[in-house]
DNA sequence: GCCAACGTTGGC
DNA sequence: GCCAACGTTGGC
């Protein structure tokens, strides 16, 4: 099972917006990057991501599940943009900043410090735990 | 609102 | 196939 990250500007969709679709979730369009549609690809149904404000907020706020496997971008012209969908899962009890992760040497390698403009990441199984612990655990919603 | 970092495009 | 120019993202 791998871990993930997706990155959403919250005036845009934020992670209120998904739980307000409930179970079924949402497709995660609007990626037109290969390292972020090459992530999706291989994400696979069950597996979980953390949901990421940027811009504002700048922070960790909620645990998502891959809902479905990768299909095209119902919104891209072009067919070989492709997205999963995911559901919301958990709300953290403490959202995780961007300055937090910073100052977290065991998180010195996580994508989201490195390379802040990629908006689909993988999480490492260690880093996924660091951020649950700082995030003082999660509540299912 | 600015600008650095990065990805993509297109001319050669 | 290289690289300069351009557009976009996102932190500040």
């Amino acid at each position: 099972m791998a871990f993930w990250l997706f990155k959403s500007e919250p005036d845009v969709f934020s992670f209120d917006d998904l739980i307000a679709k409930g179970e079924k979730g949402e497709q995660w369009d609007g990626v037109r990057n290969y390292q972020a549609r090459n992530n999706m690809r291989a994400m696979q149904v069950g597996e979980r991501g953390l949901f990421y404000h940027s811009n504002i907020g700048k922070e960790v706020v909620g645990i998502c599940e891959v809902v479905a496997p990768a299909h095209p971008d119902s919104t891209a012209d072009d067919p070989k943009w492709e997205c999963v969908d995911i559901k919301a899962l958990a709300r953290v009890n403490r959202p995780v900043t961007l300055d937090d992760a910073k100052v977290e040497p065991r998180l010195s390698k996580m994508v989201l410090v490195n390379n802040s403009r990629l908006s689909v990441q993988p999480v490492a199984d260690d880093e996924w735990e660091v951020i649950l612990e700082l995030a003082g655990g999660t509540q299912e919603l």
